[in-house]
This record gives structure tokens, sequence and C-alpha cells, in this order.
DNA sequence: TTATTCGCACCTAGGTGGGAATTT
DNA sequence: AAATTCCCACCTAGGTGCGAATAA
């Protein structure tokens, strides 16, 4: 499908004309800041801050605007655009700014039983360990990782829309200390961009289709250019951003190029999937993210050469950083003794415990045994331990870069050497206590107690994000979204990647990244 | 969408991946030949025919075989294959075989109303005077051109869904010989492969979308194999097709993956434009039409190369290639003159004529100045025109190849020498003529009295094919069918591209094509 | 200093016809 | 002899991060 008045097929166009139903977006007009409780991660952030005047910033600023609705440049019609620069995005409008503590929800009783799942959970969790940058450009960028969406859950003849927007996380705005390798909090946020909503180019679907299809946001693209006329979806650089999947059921009287303005008024449903936050940027920040995205997007292979990496070039290269980076911040044992660290130095020891798996080490073959990932006995669930998790994520990842945070060239040493920390007996026996987990086909809900998958969606029947309680720490809104989760080390895999097989290593355990590194890692 | 139990994106969930309803395909299970009373094309055929056995074809060979309904593997639900290998077919299904001379009606008092353009018709005619070749291969090939249609008259908010198949034009096989570059029949049509029915991806569309966009077929292969499990459409080699377009009216209670089986049973309209008949071969066998498919595909713009045209390299050199073939053979001054040539004399006169203005020269700017062209005071509509003058193309084509038919290294030469026939006064004296006309933005139809544009499709609510009459010479449906338009001559262009502005040229004008070469057209 | 932009080499993915090899 | 198949070089189209240049 291309517009009748052009002629030549422009790299939009074929955006839209490629797919079926046009990539379509919805601008938000009037869009608010998230109001975001500070929490014990902001005190995380500040306790690295180098700039004094971040201490302005306070709760007192954060104002909640739901309730505006400007509507501007309303196509007459069918909300299709004449515009020659918006002829792309046939179905934009514009709708009120949702506020992510409000959004996350469901109106809709027969909604309730829709689950969705993300697909490119291992992906998104690995990135998500370094704390994931997605860079955004003028032209538009897209994401990667993908977010890949499978349904469960749905009615196979009612007929659905799959919307994605992404919304700030916190009212902060972020700088990288390169030289300690970290993020800091580098003021409050900068006047929001104008918010959007991406709807899937594949809608509608019905309920069949979205139980048999994997529903990928591939083609949605991520800018910093305010005035963009083509279906971006438009962030603030250096700004911290939670994905959101919005699940609306459509009546049979819905219009076919669909336009919706208001999720509010939509029969629909929120999933959050903590794991995908993450830090636009225009220039990746920090090197781990630039190796990984190397690594494992295709059209950055011709970057995957030699000169980066002196050794386990053809395989394992990636996992191997991952897996000295999880395994120095895991808190994994914390949770699993059910001692849970609510102060920075239970929190820098968990970080420094070496004898828990990996995380990546567990993971690394739980794609190919089917979801969820149940695990019977847990008081609480996985989004909700993730939430509370992400809350020392920063302080790990400090630990981490430090640790990490070193010119390429050191890299392969610095593999060679954590590699060889203590991994031993742990994940054996995770493994065996792994046995009484069953991976149905698919990822149909088994009978078991409580879902426990951080792949699972914050679940919008829950109370309001903010009451969220995990176990006997309380969660704020904060700590949902900012999170950064550690969840793969509570996923054990029924096998193990020969390449991760539990063996001896050589280093003690008892080291922290930090004693490591002030002993000299470097050869 | 990728469906869920596949790892890697294999280039067909690419296909249905990246467009936004699956290109979905129905299956014809009992198809029957394509009965069409042999007419004078076919006398023209077996002039040039060499083999004897040829003569065995007749009508009572040919049976219309439309009420079978087989239906073998229906999928139970919603017509949705789980089958691996079928997956892309998301909902292929079998449906009775149309007859071409039954199907190309409107079957529903709206459709009616709608009109169809072909927005690629220029280039399509160009291929059409060579005589169009389709590759077939294995894996599937794209049309080159692509089918490009444009709606008029639908209503806004009904959803419709476009649809394409590809209809054999005759009950012939055919063969080309190479040393007089001319088609021959080689006998009988081969056991009909299996038909299907391309479901265009982007369906379903609203009206409004469909008014305001172009819907593109370029995504749709063809393929010899009668094995086929993508959604490809299959063809015989060296057989003669026409594509159809079907506008299928949507209720609202109808299913989003769109399942139709049976065209009759839907509200619809098909369209068919002549000039878009092919031969479907496996490897090209008219060598004009391997270089003007070089040199206007952009894909192969790798074989433009100036070792196959040693001038004119940057510009115009397919132009000019047309421009001397059409030149020969264009028709139009007998149309004009009312003098419609019914014999072989007749058509080689026509063919031969040398102050007619290449159809080319005329219609270059015209895709430019909106549609439709309209040409008050002719008895007859353009269609049922040039299925007339497709009756005597053949020969001309014969002509045509005796002249161009030379090896490569000659094309040059050639195209300079012919370049310089007579164009002169009679272009200059059409664009004189044209200032009457008026085009109007878009193509919304004028008040004239008759549209005037083989743009425009057989008109449906027309009586059946087989009765109707253009002018005082009756068409047969063979020669509907094998249509093969000089249409172009009879779009006079408001304006002219300056290199094809009319100019004296050097050579005198009354030469036939044979004259030319019998007296050495080699340097 | 820090952040952003832009051209670039290098990929993926896949659409061309050529031409040798193979089949019919 | 004719038709088909297969691999190939060479394109289009566009998604990567790099690094120099530029901007804030």
């Amino acid at each position: 499908m291309t517009p009748p008045d052009c002629e030549a097929i422009s790299p939009l166009e074929k955006l839209v004309v490629r797919t079926t139903s046009p990539g379509q977006l919805i601008e938000v007009v009037s869009s608010s800041t998230c109001s975001v409780t500070k929490g014990p991660i902001s005190d995380d952030f500040t306790l690295e801050e180098e700039d004094a005047k971040v201490a302005d910033i306070s709760d007192e600023d954060i104002s909640i605007n739901t309730e505006h609705i400007k509507r501007e440049d309303e196509p007459s019609s069918s909300g299709i655009s004449g515009d020659k620069n918006d002829q792309a995005c046939h179905n934009s409008g514009k709708v009120k700014q949702e506020n992510p503590q409000v959004l996350p929800r469901c109106n809709c009783e027969e909604l309730k039983r829709a689950d969705a799942y993300l697909e490119t959970k291992d992906l998104w969790e690995k990135f998500h360990e370094l704390g994931t940058e997605m860079i955004i450009t003028k032209s538009g960028r897209r994401m990667f990782p993908t977010l890949r969406i499978s349904f469960s859950g749905v009615d196979a003849q009612t007929k659905y829309a799959v919307l994605l927007d992404i919304v700030p996380v916190d009212n902060k705005r972020y700088r990288y200390a390169y030289h300690r390798s970290s993020w800091l909090v580098a003021g409050k946020a900068d006047p929001p961009s104008p918010a959007r909503i991406y709807l899937h180019p594949d809608s509608p679907f019905t309920g069949d289709q979205l139980k048999k299809q994997v529903v990928s946001f591939e083609k949605v693209k991520l800018t910093n250019n305010d005035m963009d006329k083509q279906c971006h979806i438009i962030l603030n650089s250096m700004h911290k951003y939670q994905p959101r999947i919005h699940l609306v059921k459509l009546g049979s009287d819905h219009p076919n190029p669909i336009h919706i303005t208001d999720l509010e008024a939509e029969q629909s449903r929120t999933y959050i999937f903590p794991e995908t936050v993450f830090t636009a940027v225009t220039a990746y920040q920090n090197q781990l993210i630039t190796k990984l995205k190397i690594d494992s997007n295709p059209f950055a292979k011709g970057f995957r050469d030699s000169s980066r990496l002196s050794d386990l070039e053809s395989r394992g290269s990636v996992e191997t950083l991952l897996r000295e980076h999880a395994f120095r911040h895991s808190p994994f044992r914390a949770f699993m003794s059910g001692d849970i660290p609510s102060d920075q130095a239970a929190l820098a020891q968990a970080a420094a415990l070496g004898r828990v798996p990996p995380p990546t080490e567990l993971l690394l073959m739980a794609s190919q045994a089917g979801n969820p990932w149940k695990m019977p006995g847990m008081p609480f669930s996985m989004a909700e331990l993730s939430s509370f998790m992400n809350a020392h994520q920063q302080q790990a990842n400090h630990l981490a870069n430090l640790y990490f945070g070193l010119p390429r060239t050191m890299f392969p040493q610095l593999s060679t050497v954590s590699a060889s920390s203590t991994v031993t007996g742990t994940a054996a026996a995770v493994a065996a206590s792994a046995e009484n987990i069953r991976n149905p086909p698919g990822h149909l809900p088994l009978p078991a107690a409580l879902q426990f998958s951080s792949s699972r969606p914050i679940q919008t029947t829950l109370p309001p994000i903010s009451s969220i309680t995990a176990g006997s720490s309380s969660l704020t809104p904060s700590q949902l979204y900012s999170s950064r989760l550690h969840l793969s080390s509570l996923y054990p895999g029924l096998k193990f990647h020969p390449y991760f097989r539990p063996r001896l290593l050589q280093n003690s355990s008892s080291k922290s990244p930090l004693d490591a590194e002030s002993e000299g890692i470097l050869p």
C-alpha cells in the first residue's frame, strides 16, 4: 500500500506498505511526567552521584497529569491524515497521557484470563543485567533486543489490537561516568517528549492468531526527534524507559484502520516486563552493552572481528562476559535463603557472593525447555521479586562496572580470570532441585500454586503497583519501574549447556569484585 | 508474526511476518481448463506453426468444469493450518475452479460503482507490446512489472478484500522459435496446475484505504512447483496467463483471518487488465523482454553494463528500443480512421506504417497527468478495442522480432538506426488534438460520454464476454484473454518528455521492418 | 567536556539474469 | 534439442556500530 500521491516508495512507506495494517501511532499530547515515589533505589543512585545538584530532585516536583485531553489536528473522518509528511502515520491521533502507575490495569473481565509471555526474555535479561541501552537517532533506530510477545488465554474468535508504548521510569536524567563505568543521576528529567503509542501493524489479530503466533515489534523505531513525522516513538536521550504492551479487545464495530485514542476507554490490559527497561542514548555508554549488541544482533556482525576479542571468538564470548558479570552480582542465594537484604551493606555482600551460580549459566538452555518456569513454594511472584531485586541493582551494577569497565583490550584477560571463580556445587544443587519442575510444551499455565516467572507480566489484577508487596519487603513504584532484574538466577534450567556445566574453578569464591580489582586483575 | 513453534525466521515467515495480515492463498482443487473459443488469433498462431500436430487442437477438447468442489485437509476451526510446511499459508483452502468466462462479473450492486485502475499500466504496456514473459521458478519468482491497483467508487466505511489469481488464457502450450523470434503453438495445454487465489496480505482494507492508497502485489510469487507449500501461485511453463484482480466486499461478520473459499459466494467484482497477459517461462525467450526487464527492474541493474549497450546508456536506452518496436506496429492510425483491419494483409500494412507516433513517445509523461484518460466519441470501450487489436498482435510481434531478434551486440546499432525513423508531424498533431482532453487530478470519472482507457478493466456489468462486441467487429473470448494491446497509442499525453519531443528523423517512413531487414540494417 | 550527528564500511535479507549443468 | 535447475555475481534496501566532526 502506497499513498496514491507518492510516486517513489520511501523507506517509511515500505514500513507501512509491507506490513499488513500499517504501523499506526497515536500521539499523546498532554503527557505528564511519570510520578514515582523516590525509594531506596534513588538513594542508591545518589550514593554514586558526583553532582550535588541532584539533591534538588524530590517527590514534590512530580505531578500526575492524566486528565488533560488535547486534540489537535485531528483528522476529520477516519483519522487518516492526508498530510504528505504524515502519510505513514495513517492513524496517528492524540490521546491523553497515561500514567504508568495508573495504566497497568485490566478493565475487561474477559481479558483477565489473557496472559502475555516475552519470547525474547533470555536475551533481554542478558542486557538487563548490564543495564540495557537503546540507541535513538533522528531517523529512528530499531530496538534490540526485539519485543516479541506471545499470548494465551484469549478468545479465538475475538479480535484484538496489540500496542506498544514506552513510558519514563522516573523523573531523572542520567549521565554515564566512564571512569567508573556507572550511571549517575544528572538531574531532573527533561521536558517529556510527545508520548506515542505504536499499534502493531499486524493488528487486528484474532485470538486464534495471537495464540498461534508471536507478535514481534521488530519494526518499531525509537527517535529523539520531537518533530518526527514517521511512526516512531519519541524518547529523551539519557532517560530511563519502560516499554509496555497493551492488549485491546476490539468490538466487531471497530473501524478497520484502528484508531485508538484513549486506552482507558478501550477494553484493554497492559503488560509490563521489567527486564525490558532501558536507557535511551545517542551513543552507547557501557562498552559491555556495545559488545553484547554486536555479538547478538545479526546486523552488527561486521563488528565481530577478532581485534576486539582475542579468544573464545567462535562461541561463548558473550556468555563468558555476561556470566562473569552476573556471577558477581546475583542475589540468588540471598533470596533462596529467604534473607532479603534491605540495606546497602547486605546488598554489597550479596553482590560479592561468589558461590552463587551465575544466572546466565543456569538460564542458557532455558529457552529450549518451554515456559513459563515455575517454582512452587515461593511466597511472591517473580515480577514482584524482580522489582525488589532491582532496587539493589544499581549498586551491584556499579561494582560490576568497576570490575569490567576497563579498556576493551583487557576484556579477554579479564574474562579468563573471572571465569575461574567458583561456580561449583551450587549450580548442581539447583539443578537437582529443579528436577521437580515440569516444563509443559508451549507456555500454558500449570496448576501450580504460584506462577513464578519473570516473563509473566505484572498482573494488573493485582492491587495498584504502589501497594504491591514482595515478601516482607514493600516495593515502591520506583523500584518497580526502574527495575533491573537478576531474576534469571531463579530459573534453574533442567539442562546445562556444555560450556556452562558446573566445574571447579581456581580462585577463591569469597572474594568481592572490588577485592579482585584491588589485587590487580590486570596481568 | 511468526509461528510459535519456529525459532529461526525463515524467508517464508518473513513474507508473512512483515506483512500485516499474512499473504493468503486459496487453493483450487478441481481446476478446469479455461475454455476459450478459438478465434482469429489462433489462426494467426497456426500460420506460424511448424508443428503439424497442433492441428489436433480443437474446441471439443475443452471442457468447463466449475461444479466440482473438493475440500481436502480443511483446517478444523479457523482455517489456519498447523502444518509446519504449510505455516505461511495460514488461510489456504480449496475452492472450486472459477472459469474466466464466468468469473469476470459483479454480483453486488454496491460494487458496480467500484472501479479499478492499473497504476503500472505504462510499464505493462511496454512489456505487452513485446509479449510479456514471466519467469517461474521452483522457489517462486516475483512478477515484474508489479500489479499495482488503485480503486475508486468504494464505500469508505466498508471493508474489502483484494485478491489475485492468474488463469490460463487458452488451452495451448507454446514454444518459442528462436530463429524467427516468435511464439508458436506447440500443442494442447498441459494438465492445469493447482489453481490458487492470492489474498493481498494487507487485506482487509476499508474503502477509505482503498481510495487513498495503491494496492501492490509486489510480494506475490509465481512457481512451477505443483507441490509448493508456500503462498505462491502455481503456473505451467510455456503457457499463457491472464492475471485477475478480485474486489470482495466483506461483511462485518467476516472472520479476521480472511478465508474466502468461493468467490461466487462472496459479494465481489473481478477486474481484468488485458495488458497484463503474459507467458510463463523458466528462462526468457525473447531477448527484448530480457533487455526491458534488465533496464526497468531495479534488482537487475547489475546487468545494465555497457557491454550490452554501447550508447544511450544513461537514459532512453529502453525507451529507444521500445519506441522503435511500437513505432512499427502501432495500429494507431488505422483505428483513428475507423478502418479496422481484419485480415493479415491489413495488419501487416498497419504494422509497417511509419508515420504513426510511437505509443511510448506519447505516453511517457502520462502517468504524471492523472487518470483515467478519456477520449469522447469513440464507439467502444478501450478494453474491447484492445482485445480486438490483440487479435493481430502476434503477427506484428513476429515482424518486430524479425527486426529486433538479433545478437545482443547488434542492439546499439539497431537502436540508433531505427531511432532515426520518421516520427515527425503525427505526434504533434495528436498532441494538438489532445488539448481538448482534461485530466482531472486523481482518477475520478469525468462526465465524458465514454470511458476510453485501457487501464479500466473489462466491465463485468457488460454482457458475458463471449458476446461482447467492439464496434462493428465481434470479439471472441480468445481475443479478450490473449490480448496484447497497442492502446498506448491512444493516450496522447498533454506534455512530452524532452527526449521524446517530436523531431525530424532521417530515414524514410514508408519502409516496413521486413524491408529494413532485407536491406541490411546491420552497418 | 559531554552529547549528538553524519558518512562510512560491513553486515542481513533477498530480488535479478547469466550461464553451466542437468533433465526430459 | 529444448526446457529446467542451480549456483553465482551483482544489485536493492536497509540495519549495525565506528569515528570524525559538530554542537551544546
